[in-house]
RNA sequence: GGAGAGGUGGCAGAGCGGUCGAAUGCAGCAUCCUGCUAAGAUGCUGACCGGGAAACUGGUCCGAGGGUUCGAAUCCCUCCCUCUCCGCCA
């Protein structure tokens, strides 16, 4: 949620915003509202003054008469004030509705465009693969070496639905200690396992909610099944007041993640690249309310994936996301891509993105400042480690001519072995 | 699933129709005091919306929303949340 404040004051860089965002919010009904409800409040108060001193009034008054009279006064003055505050509530709920649509003003560096299709791309690492052999996809490899089995998986889970056996549990757990260990030994990052099943007001604050109802599993309990642990991990410090001194805030945040992939229904339905459930580890940073701050930890969070791709040797690039593929409270965001040979093409592994205070106004996350000003917090997170999804890229960029799969060299400690696959 | 208790400022905790934005304690800040530190003394310190260049000033906020009343932290209703005990259970 933007300040009201700033789009008052800056209503030509909001629209210019969520024009290149290709988001429709009518910023001029909302300001027209806008105006109204700050009409409606001045009349509001000017009539509560006077009750306030009319009511000190009375209780002083030392003749019954005197008393009585102020106090029909007020019985009008009441009425008056009732009629007020029915109007600025009828105001208010039409005024908070424009708001939570308002979308964040994405910055100077997002390129414009319609789709993924014109994400920037800002950087590229890694040797692409080249085989002797015609490459497999991964749907294949996993399913011949014993590593899923994808008709049991809907059998039992439905659409979508997957076991992971053999090596590829096993590069599961391996990925698991390999991704824990790097973060361990990173500084300022504190380790948390975060709740998937998660109460409505997370989702608002974190601006799933209400834009993107289709997309989650509700329990019958009214709670929603989280799709990434930056939902509860933001939300860990809703409602409270940080102090200056304990910012930044980091978290290496691991949580299962439950998705509806509602508008997506004909992509990537093979496999394990696109499904309803996973487990990701992610870094979610709170920090001063600074630019600079924000564009800091984004370079670092971002930073900090790129090595485990790294080290684990495969190919990448990083774009930058076009206006249309930002999400509503967005202020930029990078997505990093492993190469995937089976599709000639880099898919998405890490999206690395900050907020400015979008989240944290709506979870009134603040902190005080040097001078004792309470300011909302700024927000950030980044995929450290979602699986199994990085077993399509592991699987696809490491197979080999036999039908195997090398151990990617950062992983062979974890598997005790070097090869993958092959057992029925 | 059953039975109770409770939600008040950064924290703890009083208040239970008007003089209550709210005692008191802790924490924080400032000054004083003391070789240093600790301790002690005094004072200050909530958030939000609006007006004002500022000093300052009007309003709102005691879980949320309704109601009663001239007036609600206090009374009534609905909802949400938390805790305790019993049962069940990884």
């Amino acid at each position: 949620m933007l300040d009201i404040k700033f789009i008052r004051e800056n209503k030509d860089i909001v629209i210019a915003g969520a024009k290149k965002k290709r988001i429709t919010v009518d910023i001029d009904a909302l300001l027209a509202l806008d105006d109204k409800r700050r009409v409606l409040q001045a009349s509001i108060d000017e009539k509560r003054a006077e009750q306030n001193i009319a009511s000190k009034a009375i209780a002083s008054a030392k003749e019954e008469e005197e008393r009585q009279e102020v106090i029909s006064k007020m019985q009008t003055l009441k009425e008056i004030l009732r009629k007020d505050e029915e109007s600025l509530q009828e105001v208010m709920k039409e005024w908070r509705a424009l708001m939570v649509t308002v979308p964040n003003v994405p910055d100077m560096s997002v390129p414009d465009g319609e789709s993924d299709k014109d994400n920037k791309e800002v950087k590229k690492w890694g040797e692409i693969p080249a085989f002797g052999f015609e490459p497999k996809s991964h749907v294949e490899l996993l399913l011949s070496n014993g590593m899923a089995d994808y008709e049991r998986g809907s059998k039992v889970a439905g659409f979508r639905g997957y076991f992971l056996k053999n090596d590829g549990a096993r590069l599961v757990w391996a990925l698991n200690r390999f991704v824990e260990e790097r973060f361990m030994n990173k500084s300022g990052f504190t380790p948390l396992i975060v709740p998937s099943l998660v109460r409505r007001e997370p989702f608002m604050g974190t601006g799933y909610l209400p834009q993107s109802e289709e997309d989650l599993y509700k329990t019958q309990d009214g709670d929603y099944l989280a799709g990434t642990a930056e939902v509860g991990s933001m939300a860990y410090y809703m409602d409270e007041i940080l102090e200056k001194k304990d910012l930044p805030i980091k978290f290496f945040a691991f949580s299962p993640c439950f998705r509806r992939e509602a508008g997506s229904y004909g992509k990537d339905t093979k496999g394990i690249f696109r499904i309803h459930e996973f487990v990701k580890y992610e870094q979610v940073v709170l920090c001063e309310a600074s630019h600079e701050e924000s564009v800091k930890y984004h370079e670092e969070l971002t930073a900090n994936s790129e090595a485990l791709l790294q080290e684990l040797k495969l190919p990448y690039r990083v774009v930058i996301n076009c206006g249309a593929d930002l999400g509503l409270g967005q202020v930029k965001k990078y997505d990093i891509e492993a190469w995937l040979p089976s599709e000639k093409q880099y898919r998405e592994t890490h999206s690395s993105s900050y907020f400015h205070d979008f989240q944290t106004r709506r979870l009134n996350i603040r902190y005080r400042d040097e001078n004792g000003v309470v300011r909302y917090v700024h927000s950030l997170n980044n995929t450290a480690l979602a699986m199994p999804r990085i077993l399509t890229q592991i699987a696809e960029n490491y197979q080999r001519a036999d039908g195997t799969i090398s151990v990617p060299e950062a992983l062979q400690g974890y598997m005790g072995k070097d090869v993958m696959g092959r057992v029925q």
